[in-house]
RNA sequence: GCCUCUGUAGCUCAGUAGGUAGAGCAGCGGACUGAAAAUCCGCGUGUCGUUGGUUCGAUUCCGACCGGAGGCA
């Protein structure tokens, strides 16, 4: 019997109910992967399962961190990892359900990420890139690391940076680090099952109605409350897409009408990108749905593949 | 009814002095290991309204028709 349950696929495929009836049917705790829904009062527009949809289905990684915090990947693994292993202890199926490739396939993995003091480095680094430039950067980099240059472009500045930053901090290049933590085994074994819509305009369907229901739900009221407690807009929870642009709209450099459009944009290239993450897991099993699927069936699907793991 | 303008990519439009066409936006594909709802890379996807004519060759020139906008009645 498998016991980890990952549920993968774009924003809008209806992976919050799937966990739901999954952790129903099978006695299971279902542990978020969003990189989102972890900050506590962004509820509208990161979806976040309300207690009506949770039908008393116990969450984990919701709410764990404050919005002007740093999250990252590696303090996701550090409290996602013991909540799936005592789920997995007290005998119950860990229902891994979120639409954050990195976080998902990094928990799966069991990627150990070394303690990573706060120094100012990136700081640093940010304003010597506004300085020099980025050919500047690049060529840092290619000193030091010429592998991670040759993979990066010179404009993927965040990527640069990051690998500059790690080999300041740790010693060890990011080309180093990646190659041994791809050697270690994954950690766990789960049955991947991945939500998509046969037809994509179906999915963007959805996705734009979402946005309406967030206004109509007061989305715009979520982040002027943000904002009046004081949590800065450049901040990382504030770059989730729904957030920014309506941070922008306040500002008075766009309309409300204007904002809500780009955040439908945004969402439909997200969508896309979470694709594109989970097309590449050679063990996704995918259930395709069209416009009038309903939840029954793809819990019917999901169920058949995950009963050819029990023997 | 007549006159003028107009019809080219999903949208807004450019263009070809006749050799089957290109921008922006939208869209599509990909990468991704300590910010990932972030960041970056790549790709025009087309019955040039329809139908005749002229021509070696028509999206381009001419006619008719159809659709749209405006004007005169």
């Amino acid at each position: 019997m498998n016991n980890i349950i990952c549920i993968a696929g774009p924003t809008a495929s209806g992976k919050t109910a799937l966990a739901v009836e999954l952790a129903k049917e099978l006695g299971g705790e279902v542990v978020s992967c969003d990189s989102m829904q972890v900050y506590r009062r962004m509820d509208i527009g990161t979806a976040k399962p309300t207690e009506e949809e949770k039908q008393g289905i116990v969450h984990h990684m919701l709410d764990v961190a404050e919005p002007w915090e740093e999250f990252s990947v590696s303090r996701y693994c550090e409290m996602a990892a013991p909540i799936v292993d005592d789920i997995l202890a007290r005998g119950k199926t860990a229902i891994i359900a979120g639409g954050t490739g990195l976080y998902m396939d990094s928990l799966i993995k069991g990627n150990d990420f070394a303690p990573f003091p706060t120094t100012g480095m990136r700081e640093k680094l940010e304003a010597q890139a506004d300085a020099d430039g980025m050919e500047a950067m690049h060529s840092l980099l290619a000193s030091i690391d010429p592998d991670s240059a040759a993979r990066l472009p010179i404009n993927d500045r965040k990527r640069i940076i990051r690998a500059l930053e790690v080999y300041y901090e740790t010693g060890e290049t990011i080309t180093a680090h990646n190659l041994r933590t791809q050697a270690i085994p994954p950690k766990y074994q789960p049955v991947w099952l991945g939500l998509d819509f046969a037809d994509r305009a179906d999915l963007y369907q959805r996705i734009d109605l979402r946005v309406s229901i967030m206004l109509e739900q007061g989305l715009e009221r979520e982040i002027r409350d943000l904002l009046a407690e004081g949590i800065p807009p450049k901040c990382t929870a504030m770059q989730a897409i729904g957030y920014k642009e309506f941070v922008d709209a306040m500002d008075g450099k766009i309309s409300i009408e204007e904002a809500a459009d780009q955040v439908r944009q945004s969402s439909r290239r997200y969508a896309k990108r979470q694709l594109t993450w989970f097309r590449r897991n050679p063990k996704m099993h995918w259930l395709v749905r069209s416009a009038d699927t309903k939840t029954d069936e793809i819990l019917a699907a999901a169920r058949q593949i995950v009963h050819t793991y029990d023997n």
